[in-house]
Parts: structure tokens; C-alpha cells; sequence
DNA sequence: TTCAAAATTCTTGTATACATCTGGCATACG
DNA sequence: CGTATGCCAGATGTATACAAGAATTTTGAA
């Protein structure tokens, strides 16, 4: 299900490849994936190429019909909104055990990564607000101390993240995201479990909301 | 993701009746498949055996490294414990849900499944009871409005089948599960969420318990 | 000119052959 | 006798060839 950082195989390099050109908007939903024109580009025959694809489909970025060919995944607005509402879900779940079972390590890690967030925040680098809302999130997660969970998290992100990519850079987002987390991280760090639930799925929501608008007023 | 249920491809075939022996324990976990023996048994390749091995290792029934080849996923207890723990969220996630929007049909629908099973848990068919059971949790699944948590809890319940088989078919558990279904059926339809969601977890929680506890006494 | 049907072409599914790596076993050395 | 090294068998990764179905184009007639 993870692809390695370091494929030791051609599909899992294409593999990455194709994703991250997925996740990044370079391949738009809806483009067509010829498993052909794919091995030319990366000089591979198209048996890797094959896989590749159904490791990609297996985790959702692309979807294959057989004896038609497989393109990137287009979603209808109804799936991304449930897929966003799963999300939320499982990001509340999380920040509810992670309120439970926080050790001092995590707990550290969770204020830290949360200033981080707002100085980030504050500057006008927003490469650096993503990688410390990501962390932000990371510490989370790993207070939750839930693998499985964590997984699925990860792998639901990546399959929204075409969509909430363009919305992540709008510093207006941020600026209120950071309030959202500020009130996040006092519920988690005050041991509010059912608080800390809720603000989080109201901050998924709010992300949703956000990039559901934008969606829609580009025509997506 | 989805397997069809009728597979156009010897690929989806192959991957159909290798996932139906995994689940019922034909296949037992840490079993080696070897592509050219599978390939022998269906009378076909290595490259459809492949793919077929490649969509069970997407749902994480069988656990595949480069190079040293697949075999049947072998968890360790922890492991299982944060499936067990995320398959309860998840279906409480899907009660509260349920709750908030269930129609006048599928406020039937629950009622009649749950009416059906306390029926069959009275009598002495197992499989009757199973399929009720099926049944009660797909109502409540479907009042949750939300395809994309449906088929996470299904893809989840795959993968923790090999090890709820056996105590699926103990008698004394189904009648602790029905008074479980009792108490969950009555906050659903009575509209408290947060109590069906409570009760829900509870009621995965318990199977988890008896599953491990089963699981450990039958040194697995 | 337009519609329909057939044929061609292109893409995917499957089979087979070759390359490369892993693991075991035997042999030799310390 | 224990350990290390090198060879060999077997399995996986990749490439290529062939088969079958889908889409497009072309051709024919109304």
C-alpha cells in the first residue's frame, strides 16, 4: 500500500512519479493514461507501466475500466464532498485518541509544530506554512498512536489533494486556519477529548467549504 | 478498488477467488503464493497472477516486498488491535452520521434488519444470523449517506475477516451481539447520535476483545 | 448530404521469453 | 568443527509477441 521512498522496481518509481504529477495538478482528472506512450516516456516496456497504474488505482488517483484504458481519477463534486467529510471524520477520530493518550513527547511536539504554525503563518512563505501545517497535523497523528488510522489519513489526502492543493496557497485560508488551530491545539492540549473532535472536524469542514467554492467558481 | 462481481478479466477473477480464500481462512496468513503455481491452478500466466496480487496487496489482504515475492498478510496483534479500534470508529462515525440523516426508509430498513436478527439469534442458523447481521450494519451504513466511508468499513472488514471468522460462529457471542444491536438499535432510532455512536464502538469493541482473546488462546 | 455498417487501426489483456536478484548448499579455509 | 565464500537453483522483474475487443474512419446507399 506505501509505496517506498526508494522503489527498488521501475513500476514503483513510475509509480511515484505519476503520483506526485497527479497530486500536484500536472496531470489534470480526466486525462487519459496510455500505458504505451507512458512506457516511452519513461523508457520502460509496458509491463511496469501496468502496474504502476494499479498501484495508482488501488489507492484511488486513477481509475481503470477493463478493456478501456485507465485515466486520472475525476470525482464527481458529490464524492469529493464525501471524501472531505471522511476526512474530517478520521482527522477528528484522531485528534480524539490523541487527547486520550498524548505522552509529554507528543504533547511537546503538538505546541511546538502549532507555533510553528503561527509564525508561518504570520511570514509570507508558503511552502514553509504547508510543511508546518502538515507537521502540525504529523504530531497529531502520531499522538493518536493509531497506524491504521494514520494510513488511511495519508492515503485519503493524497487522493484529495488535486483539490485542496490550490486552495492551501490562498494566505487569507491560512491566516484562518491558524485561528482554527489555535483553538485546536488549546482543546487537545488541555485534554478536552470531545472539543478537540469537534474543532477538528470544523477545521476540515472549513478547508472543504473553501475549496468546494473555489471549485465550483473555476468551473472545475 | 472494487472487485466486480462478475470480473471481465482473468486478472479479476483470480483476485476474486484468492480474496474468498483468504477471508474464509482457506488460505491461511503468512501462506507463501508463488506466481507460477497460482498461475498452474487457474490455467493462466504469471502476468494475470500478478495483477491479481497486486489488487490484493491495494486492500492490504496480502502483503507483497520486491524481489522476495507475496504471501498472506500476517498482522501482528498490534496491529489488529488498530484495525479493530478503526473499524469501530469508523462504523460509530457511520452510526452518528446515520442518526443525523436517515430517511423513512432507512429507518425501516434498520428496524426490520434488527427485528430480523434477534429472530435469527433465537434460532440455530448460523448463516442465517450472519447474513441478518450483514444486513443490520449495511441499513445503518447506508442511512450514513457517505460512499466513501461505506466502502472504507467494507475494505476494512476484509482485511479483519480472517480473524472475526471464527467468532462470528460462536452461539453465546450472538446473543451478547444482539443485546448489543438492542441498545445500539434503540439510541438510532430514538435519534441520539452521540449514544448510537458511543454504543456502536462498544459493539465493535467487543467483538475486537473476544476475537483477540480467541485469537491468543488458539495461539495464532 | 447524411446515416449506417463494415473494416481498419489502435489499445488493452494475456502469454512467453529473458534478465536479475535472493536464498540455500556445498566446499574450502581458519 | 565452525564460518565464510562462491556457485547453483528458483523466483521475481522486465521485455516482447500475440490475441481480442473498442474506437475511429471509410465507404456505400438512400
Amino acid at each position: 500500500m506505501e509505496i517506498p521512498a526508494r522503489p527498488l522496481t521501475l513500476a514503483g518509481e513510475i509509480a511515484a512519479t505519476l503520483e506526485k504529477e497527479i497530486i500536484t495538478g500536472d496531470l489534470a482528472p480526466g486525462q487519459r493514461l496510455d500505458e504505451q506512450m507512458l512506457g516511452n516516456r519513461f523508457n520502460a516496456s509496458r509491463t511496469p507501466v501496468r502496474e504502476a497504474l494499479r498501484l495508482l488505482a488501488a489507492s484511488g488517483l486513477v481509475t481503470s475500466e477493463p478493456r478501456l484504458g485507465t485515466l486520472v481519477s475525476r470525482p464527481t463534486v458529490s464524492e469529493i464532498m464525501d471524501l472531505f467529510e471522511l476526512v474530517g471524520e478520521m482527522e477528528a477520530v484522531a485528534a480524539r485518541l490523541a487527547c486520550e493518550r498524548m505522552t509529554e513527547h507528543h504533547r511537546i511536539a503538538i505546541a511546538d509544530s502549532h507555533e510553528a504554525c503561527r509564525l508561518a503563518a504570520a511570514g509570507a512563505d508558503v511552502d514553509l506554512y504547508i510543511r508546518m501545517n502538515d507537521l502540525f497535523h504529523a504530531a497529531i497523528h502520531a499522538a493518536s498512536d493509531n497506524r491504521a488510522l494514520i494510513a488511511q489519513i495519508g492515503a485519503l489526502n493524497k487522493r484529495l489533494m488535486p483539490y485542496r492543493h490550490f486552495i492551501t496557497f490562498r494566505p487569507e485560508r491560512n491566516q484562518a486556519a491558524t485561528q482554527e488551530h489555535e483553538l485546536l491545539a488549546a482543546k487537545l492540549l488541555s485534554g478536552d477529548a470531545p472539543a478537540a473532535a469537534r474543532a477538528m472536524r470544523e477545521h476540515v469542514g472549513m478547508l472543504a467549504e473553501d475549496a468546494l467554492v473555489l471549485a465550483r467558481s473555476l468551473k472545475l
